[in-house]
DNA sequence: CCGTCAAACGGAGTATCAGTCCGCTTTGTC
DNA sequence: GACAAAGCGGACTGATACTCCGTTTGACGG
């Protein structure tokens, strides 16, 4: 509970230059040219020292994942509408759509390197975990009647990083945001 | 096009064999546990053998998986209804589903595996558009206002063997069925 | 400024796999 | 039974995730 160390200055700089290196051979050569020895050879530091910040291949990733959603974890939380509470459920629930496609869009490689990797734990990851809390929250309180829980994993699994990269052209970003815009309108019912 | 030779008798024995092995780790030790070698010599073959049979991991785990889905797919496309020709769209629908998801639920180890070991080319694989297809083919009948196609992909994106696994208690093995079931209901709506 | 020591580091080492290669064996055929 | 083609085996290669431990570094009190 209680106040951690400060983190020290070398720790700082190396997470961070780790952190930078992944992103820069994601975009090179895609999620399989992550390797983790390439990764400490260019970010200038031992492969100890990866695996002591990051745990494993799942965390470095998940790291990176989870520095480019804070801003919309926060916001969800904490923002303004119609993101943050406050605003009508449905609405509330086409933007988080919205945000979490958009994100989805941009990251479709990191996301799809992160889900081989974690292998079957992605679903005890923390931020499924919100994610799919979230998502199951206003699910439940528009659609009583339905398998909420249920519907947010299933939400949540067209969120494919493979699937995302083949419905997203490079003149139409957007493509995937709309469509699962349109499902989840669709599963709500006109009302 | 014209015939291929008759396979010869010790390539027809040693195919079963390599496929019962890999069942059998795969029941013993999970995903995970079935490693190329470890399937060789539990056939009792040389690893070279398996790869000229399979191709690859991936390879492997299909013929497993489209050994265990010949059935459905015959009965959707030359069988009787509700699965085949001839049964309103929603119904056949609804016993697509059904079938699938036994399958599925049944299946969730190899699924998972097999997903794991596809990556990227799991929707290039003819089993995954052979469904897609159907699927896609059935939404559009139904509900010509909405994207048929990504409709088809977020459902079978659904079928992820690691959620079914968490899905699928022992004293309730059609859970994930009803659910996806009823998704479907809901999103078709009530018309 | 310096001594101390826990925290952090580096990178060689280990274990495990997917997939290849090529000399040898088996099978089907005439 | 001889021949060619198809198939076989398993040692080998290359890649990669992850570990281990001797060495270095930085924060901090004196």
């Amino acid at each position: 509970m209680a106040e951690q160390r400060t983190e020290r200055a070398d720790a700082v700089r190396n997470r961070r230059a780790v952190l930078r290196a992944t992103e820069q051979l994601l975009t090179e050569g895609g999620g399989d040219y992550v390797s983790l020895d390439r990764v400490a050879a260019l970010a200038g530091v031992g492969q100890g020292t990866v695996f002591r910040r990051f745990g494993n291949r799942a965390g470095l990733l998940q790291a990176l994942l989870e520095e480019r959603s804070r801003e919309l974890r926060d916001a969800v939380t904490h923002g303004a509408p119609p993101l943050g509470p406050g605003a009508p459920t449905r609405q509330r629930l086409l933007a988080f759509l919205d945000g979490l496609g958009e994100i989805a869009e941009r990251n479709a490689v990191l996301l799809f390197a992160h889900e081989q990797a974690c292998a079957e734990d992605k679903y005890s990851d923390p931020s499924y975990q919100f994610w799919h809390r979230h998502l199951s929250t206003l699910l439940a309180d528009e659609r009583p009647d339905l398998d909420a829980d249920f519907l947010a994993h299933a939400l949540l699994a067209v969120f494919d990083g493979g699937l995302i990269r083949r419905l997203t052209p490079s003149d139409d970003p957007r493509r995937f945001t709309r469509s699962i815009q349109q499902m989840a309108t669709a599963l709500l019912g006109r009302d």
